[in-house]
RNA sequence: CGGGGUGUAGCGCAGUUGGUUAGCGCGCAGCGUUUGGGACGCUGAGGUCGGUGGUUCGAAUCCACUCACCCCGACCA
């Protein structure tokens, strides 16, 4: 391809709406362009890409026995209504009438529409297993798009799904995709982490996600450097130890003066944090929760929500705490009647806590879990941070950040029952089919790989998955031959099946070296009168400082064994 | 939805105690000189100052409403 014909320029500012790195590198290349928030067009050099790793996608969800089908973006909202999530996906949900006031969803993701397609063609365990799969346009109207491809409303994602009829089966499958994702990333020269994660709003047994580790990321890994546990920090557990095991002593009121916060009340009474109880008040679908949990410790508010099985959950509002006759700042649990308890399970851990006195500058000592107060549900709802200790060994988690950039489900028996998805099995019986699925967003892992492979002048693109594999980059002088030689230069590697970005244009020596680190091909091949009195031309990897020259004569055979030998 | 911020040329910005022809840099077009890390000169094109309504002799500038986009939180590939 000649630049002087690719659409889609380079620009040398960085666009002001651009904070993530991919989101400044994507618009500065040219590669993408917003139509509106978390909506945007993909341009010639971002699409080549695509397509690169969807390939490989489409290789490896082949080779692990899948089926490639594509179903309706277009949906009937009955079968959100049926499945339930019209109501849990609510506003995420895209919808539209059609010209009979018959409303119908954007899918958002295909639980639905696969279990219907499924129910119509599954008949018998000699059906199973079978594994379909789909690379398709999905809409979801998030809250927040943000970060340029990191989180749209409109984009590609493979979603795969699984069909067995035991739970060997659903287990064979699940491993056999997730070694899958693990090829798909490691092909792609990404490097992945594979940790558990929260199955969130699709329900079922147990999920993991991969995530690539990039400071931008939304999401935070918590791991044990030792045993290996890795975890989502929403779902991470962990050791939340012991405090002081005293005697339970009698409960004591005592003076605390403008003392509001946790942090406020430790200087004050001169305790560590974990010796005092911290009250956090939550609306859980519009009622009112009070939840306990050790001073030290925040709440995990995934967690909480999965106790609490509830759709929306939010800090209560000053108004509502009031209303509930709870005095901020020194909320108790202690003697506090109609309103549901959620406990932290670390109120266990020790004994004779300060907490709030409920009476303004007012806390209270010595307080016990069971005596003091009761809780409705006592449960893990702490969320796992860097420091804390490995429920396992023992050992300090670290945390790194990261893009989600993959998510696989078991997802059991959860849609196949709503939609009569059955199979009749060796004895005869009717049996609901279990359900896996596994999705993977193809933009999102674009940005991702940039998120991983830059620098400050640019991209730097994984060989398998850059728009192209050389810049051709001739340093033209008049009354020379470069011109002619990049010419033909070009014609030859194309020939041998090279891809190649052609800097055809008439522009500085700088102009040019800058673009071609910008746009970050792998290969950069500069010809200059320098380089043609030795019958050869420049040859440089973006990845590596140091350049060599290699002779035009046998150029793109050189190439090719150059390109061979670094994909392995 | 809660909190914070920004809308002036394709991009980055200035101009905002109201004052007439709205500027600068980059980019773009033409000509010339240049050429191994974003060169230089000259000429030129390009603007509903996000929108609507108001105040005023006069609004990019003041007021009201509104829209869009970005960032932090709840959601997710």
């Amino acid at each position: 391809m000649r630049l002087t014909k690719l659409f889609g320029k380079t620009q040398r500012e960085i666009p002001a709406e651009a904070d993530t790195i991919s989101h400044q590198l994507l618009l500065r290349t040219g590669m993408i362009s917003q139509l509106a928030a978390g909506v945007y067009s993909y341009l010639p050099l971002a699409w080549r890409s695509l397509k690169k790793i969807e390939d490989i996608v489409r290789d490896e969800m082949n080779k692990a026995g899948g089926q490639e089908i594509t179903m309706p973006v277009l949906q009937p909202i009955e079968l959100w209504q049926k499945s339930g999530r019209a109501q849990s996906m609510e506003k995420t949900l895209f919808t539209l009438n059609d010209r009979r006031e018959r409303t119908m969803a954007l899918g958002p993701t295909h639980e639905e529409v696969v279990t219907v397609l499924a129910a119509h063609f599954i008949q018998s365990y000699r059906d199973l297993p079978l594994t379909l799969y789909q690379i398709q346009t999905k809409f979801r109207d998030e809250p927040r798009p943000r970060g340029g491809l990191i989180r749209v409303r409109e984009f590609t994602m493979k979603d795969a799904y699984s069909f067995d009829i035991d739970e060997a089966g659903v287990e064979k499958s699940y491993q056999s995709m997730l070694h899958a994702y693990e090829n798909i990333y490691a092909r792609c020269g990404l490097k992945a982490i594979l940790v558990e994660a929260d199955s969130g709003a699709i329900g079922g047994k147990f999920s993991h996600e991969f995530i690539l580790p990039t400071e931008s990321g939304e999401d935070t890994v918590i791991s044990c450097p030792k045993c290996g546990y890795t975890a989502n920090a929403e779902k991470a557990v962990f050791n939340k130890g012991k405090v002081k095991n005293d005697k339970p002593l009698p409960i004591e009121e005592i003076a605390t003066p403008e003392m509001k916060t946790i942090e406020e009340l430790v200087k004050f009474l001169k305790i560590p944090s974990s010796q005092t109880l911290k009250a956090v008040l939550y609306a859980a679908d519009g009622k009112f929760i009070f939840v306990v949990i050790r001073g030290d410790l925040p709440v995990n508010e995934i967690k909480l929500k999965n106790a609490l099985h509830c759709q929306d959950l939010r800090l209560a509002t000053d108004a509502e705490v009031t209303e509930q006759g709870i005095i901020a700042g020194s909320a108790s649990p202690v003697r506090l009647k109609g309103i549901k308890v959620v406990a932290d399970d670390s109120v266990n851990s020790g004994t004779n806590f300060v907490a709030g006195g409920n009476k303004p500058d007012t806390h209270i000592k010595n307080v016990n879990y069971p005596r003091d107060f009761k809780a409705d549900v006592v449960t893990d709802i702490a969320l796992a941070q860097a420091n804390d200790t490995c429920a396992d060994c023992g050992t300090k988690f670290v945390s790194v950040k990261g893009i989600e950039v993959g998510h696989i489900f078991v997802l059991g028996t959860v849609y196949s029952t709503k939609f009569g998805a059955n199979f009749i099995d060796a004895n005869g019986a009717s049996q609901p089919i279990l359900m896996g699925c596994y999705g993977l967003g193809m933009g999102r892992l674009l940005a991702a790989a940039i998120e991983q492979h830059h620098d400050d002048k640019g991209i730097i693109w994984p060989l398998p998955i850059a728009p192209y594999q050389i810049y051709l980059c001739p340093l033209y002088r008049d009354g020379t031959k470069v011109g002619e030689v990049a010419e033909k230069i070009y014609e030859e590697l194309e020939a041998a099946g090279l891809e190649v970005l052609f800097d055809d244009r008439q522009e500085s020596p700088g102009v040019k070296f800058n673009d071609a680190d910008l746009l970050g091909m792998p290969l950069r091949i500069t010809i200059s009168p320098r380089t043609l009195e030795k019958k050869s031309v420049e040859v440089k990897w973006r990845s590596e400082k140091e350049s060599s020259l290699l002779p035009i004569e046998g150029l793109a055979h050189a190439l090719k064994q150059m390109i061979a030998k670094k994909s392995i």
